[in-house]
Formats: C-alpha cells, sequence, structure tokens
RNA sequence: GGCGCUGUAACUCAACUGGCAGAGUGCCGCGUUGUCUGCGCGGAAGUUGGGGGUUCAACUCCCCUCAGCGUCGCCA
C-alpha cells in the first residue's frame, strides 16, 4: 500500500488508505494500552489511535505542541462522527516541548486569558485554532478587497513608510533619525495615494500606518494595517460612498464563503449588506440626543458613546449594521477635504462608514485644484512650501477625486465580537507594549 | 497623560473583622482499550509584583514604586 501525504481536511477522501500527515500535538489522553493524540495541521485537526506497544512507547516521550509526522490508516470513528487515524507510526521531529504556561489546546482556557497574557505568549496562543482564526479571516479581507479592486482596474501600489512630513497634522508622529535627519513614519498613505492618481487614476494599498497616540484603548494601535483606496474623475463623495458599499458586501461576502469554521468559532454573523444608510451628522446628532437625557451632543463629531447609539438605532429602525455619517464641519477633517458649502456653516464632501458601533472608515472627496489647496493649507495656518512636493501634482493637474480607508484589525474586531482589536493584530504595538 | 480598579502557583481564581497561603486546570509518578473538559490514586509547585511602615501578628491596614485592566481626550 502506498502512503499520501494528506492534511486533516482530506480525511474522508482517504479511508482505508495508508497516510502521512504532519502538524502539531493539541492534546494527548494516555489511557494505558490506548492513546488517542490530536494533531493540529494548517487546515485543522484530526485524532490519531495508537494501541501497539512500539507507538505507544514514542506517544508517551511526545508532549503538547511538539511537532511530529504520523503514518496511520485512516478509519471511520467506532461512533461514527468522522474519521481518525489508526496509529503504524510516530515521529517527533523537535525536541518534546515543556509544559506549556497557557492550554492553547482547550478552548475555554483561551478564552478565560488576561488580554496581557495572551500577548505575552503571543508565539504559543496564535497558534490556538480560534486564534488563528481571526488571521485566516483577516487574509480573506484582504483577498477580497484586492480581488474586488483590481476587477474595476485599480492598481496595487506600495508608498513609503519613511516620510519627511505628517499628512494632516492631527495624528502624532513616530520621529526617527534618517541618517541624522529628522524623518517619521507615515501615519497615512494619504499623500502618495493620491499623487497615484494622477499617475493611475485608481489605485489601493494594503499596509502598515503609524499613529504616535498615547492613548491605550480597546480600538486603538499604534501601528495597524491601512486598506487604503484611492480614485480620480469623480463626480462627488457618492462615488466613493457606493463604491465602498459594494466593496464591503463583497469583503463580507467572501469571508462568509470562505471562513465558515472560523467564523462559527466566533459565533460570528457576517452582515447582510444592501443598499448601507447614510445620514449627516447633524442628524445622527438629533438621534442621538433623543436616546439621551442630556440634549448637549456637539455637532461637530460622534463620541464613542455617540457611535453606538447611532449604531443601535439603525439596526433597530433598518435592520443594518453599517450605516454612513456623511457631511462633517471642515474643521474636523482634514486640510485637503473638499467643502461642501451647506446652510451656513462649512461642511464638507466626507464620510465616516460605523458597523456596530465602531468607525471602521474614513475617506471623501479631496480638494484637486491647486489654488483651493493652497488657500486650505494656508487657511490652517500651515505652509504651503512644506507640502511643496506633494503640490507638484496639482500643479500639473489633478482630476476630481477621493478616497476612504478601512482598518483591517477594526473590522476583523466588530465582525467577530472581539473585546480589543488588539487581539486582531499578529504582534500588537501600543503605548506599553513593543513586544514580541 | 487624567481618573477609577486590580496585582496571590505556569494559567484562571479563592483566603471572613489583621490570626497556620488554598482550589481547579496544567505539570510529574503509578494504574486504566474508546477518550475527546478522559477517569482513579499519589506528588512537586509561592520572595502573595517590589520597597518601606504600623502591629505580638500583614495577602489583608498606611506610604512609595512598578505592572496590568477599565475609562476619557484622539482616531481607522
Amino acid at each position: 500500500m502506498t502512503t499520501v501525504e494528506i492534511s486533516s481536511t482530506q480525511l474522508s477522501q482517504h479511508t482505508g488508505s495508508a497516510v502521512r500527515i504532519h502538524g502539531h500535538i493539541q492534546s494527548l489522553r494516555d489511557m494505558g494500552n490506548l492513546a488517542f493524540v490530536v494533531i493540529r495541521d494548517m487546515s485543522g485537526a484530526v485524532q490519531l489511535v495508537a494501541d501497539e506497544a512500539e507507538v505507544l512507547s514514542v506517544v508517551r516521550l511526545a508532549t503538547c505542541e511538539t511537532p511530529v509526522s504520523a503514518e496511520g490508516v485512516v478509519v471511520a470513528k467506532p461512533n461514527g462522527q468522522g474519521f481518525e487515524i489508526h496509529l503504524k507510526e510516530l515521529t517527533l521531529l523537535s525536541t518534546p516541548a515543556p509544559s506549556l504556561p497557557v492550554e492553547i489546546g482547550k478552548q475555554s482556557k483561551v478564552d478565560g486569558l488576561a488580554l496581557s497574557t495572551m500577548l505575552d505568549y503571543r508565539p504559543l496562543t496564535l497558534r490556538s485554532p480560534k486564534v488563528r482564526a481571526i488571521f485566516k479571516i483577516e487574509a480573506v479581507f484582504c483577498e477580497a478587497f484586492r480581488e474586488f479592486l483590481r476587477e474595476r482596474q485599480f492598481t496595487e501600489i506600495h508608498s513609503p513608510k519613511i516620510v519627511a512630513t505628517g499628512t494632516e497634522g492631527g495624528a502624532q508622529l513616530f520621529k526617527l533619525n534618517y541618517f541624522g535627519r529628522e524623518a517619521f513614519l507615515a501615519q497615512s498613505p494619504q499623500f502618495y495615494k493620491q499623487i497615484m492618481v494622477g499617475a493611475l487614476e485608481r489605485v489601493f494599498e494594503v499596509a502598515p500606518v503609524y499613529r504616535a497616540e498615547e492613548h491605550d484603548t480597546t480600538r486603538h494601535l499604534n501601528e495597524y494595517i491601512s486598506m487604503d483606496v484611492e480614485m480620480g474623475f469623480i463626480e462627488s463623495e457618492r462615488d466613493l460612498t457606493d463604491l465602498l458599499n459594494k466593496l464591503v458586501r463583497h469583503m463580507f461576502e467572501k469571508v462568509s464563503q470562505s471562513c465558515p469554521e472560523e467564523l462559527s468559532l466566533f459565533g460570528a454573523k457576517v452582515p447582510e449588506v444592501a443598499v448601507i444608510p447614510a445620514v449627516t451628522l447633524s442628524e445622527a446628532v438629533d438621534i442621538i440626543n433623543s436616546y439621551q437625557k442630556k440634549g448637549s451632543a456637539e455637532k461637530t463629531d460622534l463620541d464613542p458613546e455617540g457611535e453606538k447609539i447611532i449604531c443601535e438605532h439603525f439596526l433597530k429602525t433598518e435592520n443594518t449594521d453599517l450605516v454612513f455619517i456623511t457631511g462633517y464641519p471642515l474643521s474636523v477633517r482634514p486640510f485637503y477635504a473638499m467643502p461642501l458649502p451647506a446652510e451656513g456653516e462649512m461642511s464638507s464632501r466626507s464620510f465616516d462608514l460605523l458597523f456596530r458601533g465602531l468607525e471602521i472608515t474614513t475617506g471623501g472627496q479631496r480638494i484637486h485644484r491647486h489654488e483651493e489647496l493652497v488657500a486650505a493649507i494656508k487657511g490652517r495656518g500651515l505652509d504651503p512650501e512644506a507640502f511643496k512636493d506633494y503640490l507638484q501634482c496639482f500643479q500639473y493637474g489633478m482630476p476630481p477625486h477621493g478616497g476612504f480607508a478601512i482598518g483591517l484589525e477594526r473590522i476583523a474586531k466588530q465582525l467577530l465580537g472581539l473585546p480589543s482589536v488588539k487581539l486582531a493584530a499578529l504582534f500588537p504595538r501600543d503605548i506599553n507594549r513593543m513586544t514580541p
């Protein structure tokens, strides 16, 4: 009989055959003259059954997480629920692992871990089925994001992360020493993606961005993955919200199709995305005030509590997990935001997308006329000379354009109902943590 | 960074009004042929975050310090 190399998901196709499989030992149950070994591989897990003295002696040397190669015959489980491998030979591929600080094989134990323990032992906790599922889902989000945009003739770009100036001045920048000169880690690919609209018309980028903000919350990271989009020749920000609407629909559909098991580990329900409703900021504030006894919410921005109330309202009234907030005042947006003169006060052609109570996207149309942009920069008390290189593309003609950015860890956190965005980053960087 | 809370075994947590530092899981040993939270018996495991103080006596009260969690500002 020839031995075939398989992975755990292919068991049913090899009933009665001799197979070889490799993975890490996830659990060991030694019953004396019978032992059960569950191994976890890239695709799932499988139970090995050992009942021969020679194999049992090897099993007794093994410990949880030891990588092994196993050979045996695929058989149906006696209870009829799935398949297992009747073990003929087990090879330990490394020194047996010492006892584990956290029990990653048991879901209840992993769920009960303190966030700091989860992160301190990250190389280990990332192996647990539920933790790694987060990152499989994020990979599918990225895949779907790329797929959708490529189909619409967007080109993927890679902008520099070492930059000479900040974009908006709002978020704090990490300073670094660049051969004796001052440089910064990019807080956003904003300027570069706009410049690339001049060259490629439609671009996107999936890359880390850096924010040196000194807050430690469940929705902030100092390094996170920004899924950026920018497109030219738009008529208004409506073109962007339409695109974003279809994009998130595609991303959710793809995750729903590709990751049913990963989603079920979290009991997560993927939202059905129809036409995402939109409200202006001032309408949103009125709605929030109608729920709160104090009528004091300001009409400049929403606080986290307000974001929650708005989302609850729209879930109740329109059965949607997603809602656009539009018409932010120019004053709370970066200088390049396109103004929208409305009701006496200057509003902007920008929007946020909220998902189950959290902002996952910000975007908008940008100013594309050179003279207007220079005036906007001066209006913020900034020096146009500092933005000389960025302004070049406007000097030589830029079409009406705009874009948005989706926070990968945030959309994953909200989808899976994670208590902190830090759990959605492989190795999160926050104000207190730089390792592992 | 402000405010609040918490630090006890590898992990998750108990310990009354200040009175012998414990449990479950994991780990080690022995037994167990259908486990999947294996089961049974036995065992090891602690500078109670650190430092100082009050007291006959401190995990417990006070001060300092370090760390973690929550929350707010800001943002994706």
